[in-house]
Formats: structure tokens, C-alpha cells, sequence
RNA sequence: GGGCAAGUGGCGGAAUUGGUAUACGCGCUGGUCUUAGAAACCAGUGCCGCAAGGCUUAAGAGUUCGAGUCUCUUCUUGCCCA
């Protein structure tokens, strides 16, 4: 039999795909997209499985009529491009433009649906040039601030570092020491919508229950009230952030941060210029403050506690306390608060239980920790006796009686930076007039064009260093003015592409209005966990700040489903001396055991994790595509684990998938070339409903996203097809259920399908085989027969039969008669087509 | 430290949602073919047992006629937050 060439229908296949759509005019739309990828070089294995789930759903809803939508673009500013350029001393965008080049070539070689006609990268001016407008959209709505904040500053390389930047509190290209330093910053404020982002995941069913928790929680809303301290000595009062008011009376410090407006007053202090230097040695991230030695300044100043007359508080500088959280200042209530707790530990502080618990019956200097949990409030006055819960409502009802305060709720969220000072992103449209106001470039000048020529190895921003960019003329006045030489994050580019896709052409606006209600929202988005966060969210900040902004849009939620799935594993492999091989280099000679190819040297054989270049355990997926096909590599990336989860790439799977490929191929070339047998009328039935309940169950399994359930189907079907095809079923019904199988393999494998349709003649390529209800409701079924709940026989039977026709033919069954023939039967239970279960008396 | 998942053969995993546990694939064993190997094909493969049969879904308890699935306790692993 002649060999399937899988290179050869491939190559035939994708020259059909690239110019064939999704669309089906009259259908119900559907807009399937994927993460689109950073061009960083090549494709890795992450990326095949993305596009080949989102693909699998793609081509799956256009066979059952929908209008499909599937575009695919790049996220193509980053800082990668200008560590690449610096390297190989050439340009951002030329080297971002090769990768663009050879990573579509390599996508186009699984076969993927995609309309490239939607093409669309985010550094192409056409496409920032929009994303300007809508910045200036949004600052003209008053979504934008400027405003000072802490960054991680590189002293050496006189640049921000992102946090992922800094290791170990160094500069990753330069080690020096990082520093806090305060620097003016462009803002998108995603507070303002802060409650509307957590209302609205409610409505988000088609969201993975984590991810909504994971935003809940990064959002992070919580009750709690404002109170005023008065200042011993100075007529001030300090205004205070809680959501423990329950523990006012354990309260035996105040803490305020570094800057806190009242740190004026010792700025020229020489102690508390050493405790601003220690404090800025600390990182910026939440996790570093909660790590980092509590320290603290003492004011030497006193304030008054609100409940408990003459009790004075001392008030200390402290650098676990967050300016841009609440108001900057706190109490401490060591006994209930493990930073607090550590603190007073630190300066000798009082530990006033107020919250008790049996379980925790420690007091004062005894505890070990701070404890958090439930209990009733003692040591607490007109609170004594009561549930947590119940003493927060009555002291702030207290403390609103008194006016000294105010029921309120904060976020954990903070509004978004968008600086950076970097070149390879979106000029930020903004000037500086000589007279010091900050303006927004008139539309009409947009876009705000990044200059080819720029310095990447001196220090710095590049556009600022640039000889002349940044100067330009204010059209209003015709005065000089300054360009902002920030760029926007990233994270701006991917928050809109979606949106853009609906009309990428569009010049006039970013996107158009009909275009786009017609296909937003995306009706299934798929791509990785590690977006869970922060691209997400942002995401639906723009939708939300679009629709206010020029009110275009009916929806604000982008996702409506959202798939995540999981990673692509390998082994990993170390020579002895602990350097790391790649599995090119390796020979696998048992399952635990392996040898250096070039030496024969041993290997040590590590866990499977994913795929890094740092552990060099990636596979090359163009390479296995040219040893495989692409349709092999399709289906095993879809057969071994369920999508959501973590798969563990591995060679021999791959070997299995392309023979079983092959199989299906020869199955094929089989029922071609088969002589007519004498038809035996049962059987051929029983072979229809077979294959139709295969139908159901494949179509089942895809729209639950069991690609590997549904692939354990097409398998069966295969031995089912090839063990009973010579048993007296005609040619005809074996090539139209041929057909139905093919069919519902393009979606997984489109190449060979398509194929394998071509040379079964069939006509009618895009149609899904439909699923006869009827008949699977008409096979039989298997009664299960139980004796004490333990399984002693099967029955095939008719469906629907009720208990007193079971229990015939339960009678002559030889296996269960065993077991009740001589004994009372005490109970009957009769699930109708499942089971029947006799209980006797043993 | 807190929250959320998950734990099923040698391995990846399935189980119609409370009703035959281990589908399907990998691996392994035996066989056919072959000068030999590869490929292909056939058969077997949770554990104990010659068999009849018994045991088995991290461990333990509970609910139920019946539990991988529900409840509780413990252990382990992963992710997120601190």
C-alpha cells in the first residue's frame, strides 16, 4: 500500500488554506482568538499548542455554520528588540521584522486557520497611531494622571528596571545596587473603575473560577473606616487607614510612612536621612516590604488614643507602611497583626490582647505571633463580649457619632504606570510648553512617529538622548515645546488588539463602530494562566474606558469565554559537571538512564518541567513538524493531557500519533480499493449507529474542550472500522461513514483530512456530520446487575425497560443466580437503563 | 502564614457527574513475518491467586442499596497572594 506523504498534502493543503476563510455570511458570528504571540525569534511548543487548540475551535465552529472570525497579530514592541539590536548592533524594528517574517512562515506550517488579511503589529505606525488617539481619549476624559512614585532605579545604567529586572535587588544588566527613587509618571487610572471591574466578574461565566478569584483578589476591595488620632504638642491630627476598628483598644503604636506629610518636620534630621537611606535599599514590590527587617523612626512625638483618655501612642516613621495605601498612616495593634507584631517586638512595645480564643490563650509579651483568627473581644470597653464582626459596626458607628472619622472602603488596586523609559514602545503624545503645562499633541498630528536613528549604547533613555526628536512647535501658539520621551508599557498595545482586529484596515479611527459591535464580544479567548492578571484586567479597564470615552462600543467585558490552557513540559538533562543539555544531545537508553550523545558520557535525568531556553529542555517545533507533519504534531500536542493542563512533550508520543495517522491513511486507501461483499443487513446497522454514537460523543467532547477525550474516540472508531469493514457492509455505507469520521477530523488534523475527503470524493467539504438523536436513543443499553451493590453481570438490552422485564431476563443469567438463587430478597433498586441491585440477607 | 486546585496502574490519563473504576495512548511481555534488525500485524498487561475468588482510586473515618465522585480529619504536590 502506498505511503501517505504528509510533506507533500501538506504543502498542498496550506496553499489552499491561506487564501480560504472562516466565514459563512449567513451564520451567527463567532470570534475565536488566541494570545497573540511576542516575536521573539522563532515559535516554541507553547505556542503550537495555543494555536492549535484555538485553531481545533476555529475550524470546529465554522463546519457547524458560524461566522468565524480568526485573526492573528503581534505584540511586537518590547524590550527584547532593543537588548537583541544592542547586541547585534542593528535596529529594533528590522530585527523585530525578520521575526515577524519567519515565525508567520512557521505558523503557516501547522496549518493554522488564520485570515492573514487581519495581519496587524503593534509597532507599525498604523496601528500606535490609533493607540495615541485613544490615550488622548482617555486623558482628555480625565482617565490619565501624572504622578510622582516610587521606581526601581539602575545608578549606573540611569534607567527604571521593571521588577522582573531586578535579581536579588540588583540590576540584572549592570548589578548595581537598586534604588527607590521618586520620579514623575504617566498614569492610567484603572481606579476608577476598580468596583465596576469586581462587579462585573460576576457576570463572566464563560471565565475559569480561578482566574476570577485571582482578579477578586488582585483588585481587592476591603471595609473598614478612616479615624482621626489627635497629635500631642502640635495641632494636627493624623488620619488613619483600618479595617481591624475591632482592635482600636489593642492599639500601642501609630506608624506612619516615610512620606507622610508630617516627615517635613524631621527632614533635616540627620538620624532620619540614614532611616530614608535604609529604606530606600528595599525594593518596591509588596513582597519585598513584607520581607524586609521592619524598621522604624521614632518622632518622639505622642498621639491620643480616641476611646481611652490620658493614653498616650507613640508615633513612629516605619518603612512597612505604604504611602499609596490608604492614607499613609495606620495604628499598630501588635496582638492581631503579624507586621505590627513583629514591630513592637522589635521597639518594646505593649501586646494588648483584645480578640481571645480558647485555642489561643497566650497574653501580651507571651505570644508568639500576632493571632488573626476569630474569637470575642475583651479588654475593650463598650466592645467586651462582642463577635469581630459585630464590634467593627458598632465602633464605627462610635466613631461616625464622635466625628472623628468615616466608614470606608479601599482597594488593593492601584492605578496603572504606564511609563517607560524606554525606546522600542508607543510614544506617548504628550508636550511640554515652556511655561511648564503638559498638553496633549493635536489629533491631527498623530501619529507621534519614533525615529529610526537612535543611540542604544550610551545611558539612559534613548529618546531623550536623541539630538533633536523631542523638540517640536506647539501648533496653538507656535512656541517650542518638548515631547514626552516616555513610552507607553507594553501591556497598552495587547489592550486593545482585539478590538482592532474587527477593522484593522480602518485609517480614520481606531476601530469601526459597526465593524466591531458586530463581532466584540471575543466569544472564546484562549492563552496562557500567566495572564491571568495583569493583561486581562487591563484589558477590561480599556473596554470600559472606551465605552465612556466616546461611548462607540455596546459591550464592556472583551472575553466573553476565556480558556487557559496549560504548559508544554520536557525532562530536562545535566552532564555531571551540572551544566544543562539539550535533548538533541541526549540518548535515552532506559527510562531513568541516559548518555551524552558526542562522548557517550552519563547524563543526570531531571523532572519534566517547562520548556526554557535558561534549562534548554525546548523542542524545536519546525524541526519536529519536518520530521512528523504538522498534523502529527497537532494531535499529539491535543491527545496525551487534557488542554488546561501541563503536557509532557515527548518524542515517542509524536512517533504514535504520525503512525496512527498513517493508519488512518491506509483505512482509507483500504475502503478505496475493496471489493463488494454480500451485505449482512444487521450488521450494517449496528456499524451506522456505532459511528453516529461516535459523532456524539467527538462533538461532545470538543465543546467541552476534551480534546483528548475526544481523540480516545477516534481511536476506537479506527479499530472499530478496521476489525468489522469486511463483515458483510457495503461500499457505500463505508465510504459515507468514512466521510462523517474524516469530517470530524478536520478540526485536529485538516491536512490529511481534507485529503483523505478529496480521494473519498465527497462534495460537501465544510459540513459538520450531523448527529442523529434518534437513533442513539435507540440503541441498546447495558443494565448493570448488582447483588449487595457488587457488580455480578451485564446485560445488553433493549432501553427503556421496566423493572418486571429486567428482572426476566435477570433469571436466566446463570452469573447472578449464583448469588440470589436460594436467598430473600430484601429490596429492589431500579435505576431505569442503569442498573439493578438486589439486596439480599447473607 | 492565608486562599485555591489537585492526588486513579510502570507513565500520560478516562469514567455519561452518585451507578461496570482503570476507556484511549505510551511502555512492557509473548507470538507471526523477516537472513537479521526496523516496520507492520496478532495476543496479553492494576495487584494477590493455578483457579474459584478476593483486593484496589494518597491515608483514615462518615453518608448511601451503591462513593474515584458527596461530608469530615490527616498527609503530599502544584498555583496564586502575603
Amino acid at each position: 500500500m502506498e505511503r501517505a506523504n504528509f510533506q507533500a498534502i501538506e504543502k498542498k493543503w496550506q496553499a489552499k488554506f491561506s487564501s480560504s476563510k472562516l466565514y459563512n455570511k449567513n451564520g451567527k458570528k463567532f470570534y475565536c482568538l488566541e494570545m497573540f504571540p511576542y516575536p521573539s525569534g522563532k515559535i516554541h511548543m507553547g505556542h503550537v499548542r495555543n494555536y492549535t487548540i484555538g485553531d481545533v475551535i476555529a475550524r470546529y465552529k465554522y463546519l457547524n455554520g458560524f461566522n468565524v472570525l480568526h485573526p492573528m497579530g503581534w505584540d511586537s514592541f518590547g524590550l527584547p528588540a532593543e537588548n537583541a539590536a544592542r547586541l547585534n548592533n542593528l535596529n529594533p524594528k528590522n530585527w523585530t521584522e525578520k521575526n515577524i517574517k519567519t515565525m508567520k512562515e512557521q505558523l503557516k506550517m501547522l496549518g493554522l486557520s488564520i485570515d492573514w488579511d487581519l495581519e496587524i503589529s503593534t509597532c507599525n505606525k498604523d496601528y500606535y497611531k490609533h493607540q495615541q488617539e485613544l490615550f488622548i481619549d482617555f486623558y482628555n476624559q480625565g482617565l490619565v494622571s501624572r504622578k510622582e512614585t516610587y521606581v526601581n532605579w539602575d545608578p549606573i545604567e540611569k534607567t527604571v528596571l521593571a521588577n522582573e529586572q531586578v535579581i536579588n535587588g540588583k540590576g540584572w544588566r549592570s548589578n548595581a545596587v537598586v534604588e527607590r527613587k521618586k520620579l514623575s509618571q504617566w498614569f492610567f487610572n484603572i481606579t476608577k473603575f476598580s468596583d465596576q471591574l469586581l462587579k462585573d466578574l460576576d457576570s463572566l461565566d464563560g471565565w475559569p473560577d480561578k482566574v476570577k478569584l485571582m482578579q477578586k483578589n488582585w483588585i481587592g476591595k476591603s471595609i473598614g473606616c478612616e479615624l482621626d488620632f489627635k497629635i500631642k504638642d502640635l495641632k494636627k491630627n493624623i488620619r488613619i487607614f483600618t479595617t481591624r476598628p475591632d482592635t482600636i483598644f489593642g492599639a500601642s503604636f501609630i506608624a506612619i510612612s516615610t512620606d507622610h506629610p508630617i516627615c517635613k518636620n524631621f527632614n533635616e534630621k540627620t538620624e532620619f536621612k540614614k532611616f530614608l537611606k535604609e529604606c530606600s535599599k528595599i525594593g518596591t514590590t509588596e513582597e519585598a516590604l513584607a520581607n524586609a527587617e521592619k524598621l522604624g523612626f521614632d518622632t518622639k512625638l505622642f498621639a491620643e488614643h480616641p476611646f481611652i483618655k490620658n493614653k498616650k501612642l507613640p508615633i513612629f516613621v516605619a518603612n512597612f507602611v505604604l504611602m499609596d495605601y490608604g492614607n499613609g498612616a495606620i495604628f499598630g495593634c501588635p496582638a492581631h497583626d503579624q507586621r505590627d507584631f513583629d514591630f513592637a517586638k522589635k521597639y518594646e512595645l505593649p501586646i494588648i490582647k483584645v480578640v481571645s480564643n480558647k485555642d489561643n490563650p497566650e497574653i501580651g509579651k507571651k505570644m508568639k505571633e500576632a493571632y488573626t483568627g476569630t474569637g470575642k473581644i475583651i479588654n475593650s470597653d463598650f466592645l467586651n463580649g462582642l463577635s469581630i464582626e459585630d464590634a467593627k459596626k458598632t465602633v464605627i458607628n462610635k466613631i461616625v457619632e464622635k466625628n472623628i472619622g468615616e466608614r470606608k472602603t479601599l482597594f488593593r488596586l492601584k492605578d496603572w504606570g504606564i511609563s517607560r523609559q524606554r525606546y522600542w514602545g508607543c510614544p506617548i503624545p504628550m508636550i511640554y510648553l515652556e511655561d511648564g503645562s503638559v498638553v496633549p499633541v493635536d489629533k491631527n498630528e498623530l501619529p507621534v512617529v519614533l525615529p529610526d536613528d537612535v543611540d542604544l549604547n550610551s545611558s539612559g533613555n534613548p529618546l531623550d538622548n536623541h539630538p533633536n526628536w523631542k523638540k517640536t512647535i506647539h501648533k496653538k501658539t507656535g512656541k517650542p515645546a518638548i515631547r514626552e520621551t516616555d513610552t507607553l508599557d507594553t501591556f497598552v498595545d495587547s489592550s486593545w488588539y482585539f478590538l482592532r482586529f474587527c477593522s484593522p484596515k480602518n485609517e480614520e479611527d481606531p476601530f469601526d463602530k459597526k465593524q466591531t459591535n458586530y463581532w466584540m464580544p471575543v466569544d472564546q479567548y484562549i492563552g496562557g494562566i500567566e495572564h491571568a492578571i495583569l493583561h486581562l484586567l487591563y484589558s477590561r479597564f480599556f473596554m470600559k474606558a472606551i465605552k465612556q470615552t466616546n461611548n462607540k462600543i455596546d459591550c464592556s467585558e472583551p472575553f466573553q469565554n476565556l480558556f487557559t490552557q496549560g504548559m508544554v513540559c520536557h525532562e530536562t538533562y545535566k552532564d555531571l559537571k551540572g551544566n544543562w543539555l539539550d535533548p538533541v544531545e541526549v540518548e535515552k537508553i532506559s527510562k531513568k538512564e541516559a548518555i551524552r550523545i558526542s562522548d557517550k558520557s552519563k547524563v543526570i535525568v531531571g523532572p519534566s518541567e517547562s520548556m526554557s531556553k535558561s534549562k534548554k529542555n525546548t523542542v524545536d517545533p519546525e524541526t519536529m513538524i519536518k520530521n512528523y507533519g504538522a498534523d502529527s504534531v497537532r494531535w499529539f500536542m491535543l491527545s496525551d493531557s487534557p488542554p488546561e493542563k501541563d503536557v509532557q512533550w515527548s518524542d515517542a508520543g509524536v512517533v504514535s500519533s504520525s503512525k496512527f495517522l498513517q493508519k488512518i491513511w491506509n483505512l482509507n486507501q483500504s475502503i478505496l480499493n475493496k471489493i463488494e461483499a454480500k451485505v449482512d443487513k444487521e450488521k450494517q446497522k449496528s456499524f451506522e449507529n456505532k459511528i453516529n454514537l461516535s459523532v456524539y460523543k467527538i462533538d461532545n467532547a470538543i465543546n467541552n474542550f476534551q480534546f483528548n477525550v475526544a481523540i480516545a474516540q477516534f481511536y476506537e472508531i479506527y479499530r472499530y472500522f478496521n476489525d468489522t469493514m469486511k463483515l458483510g457492509i457495503n461500499n457505500e455505507t463505508l465510504t459515507s461513514n468514512m466521510i462523517k469520521v474524516m469530517k470530524l477530523m478536520i478540526p485536529f488534523t485538516p491536512h490529511i483530512a481534507y485529503e483523505c475527503l478529496t480521494n473519498l470524493n465527497c462534495k460537501e467539504f465544510n459540513q459538520w456530520p450531523a448527529v442523529n438523536k434518534k437513533i442513539i436513543d435507540n440503541i441498546e443499553t447495558k443494565m448493570v446487575v448488582q447483588v449487595n451493590g457488587r457488580t455480578r453481570d451485564v446485560l445488553n438490552t433493549k432501553r427503556d425497560l421496566e423493572e418486571a422485564e429486567v428482572n426476566i431476563l435477570v433469571k436466566k443469567s446463570t452469573k447472578v443466580n449464583k448469588y440470589i438463587s436460594d436467598k430473600k430478597i430484601l429490596k429492589t433498586i431500579f435505576i431505569k437503563n442503569k442498573i439493578i441491585n438486589y439486596i439480599i440477607k447473607n
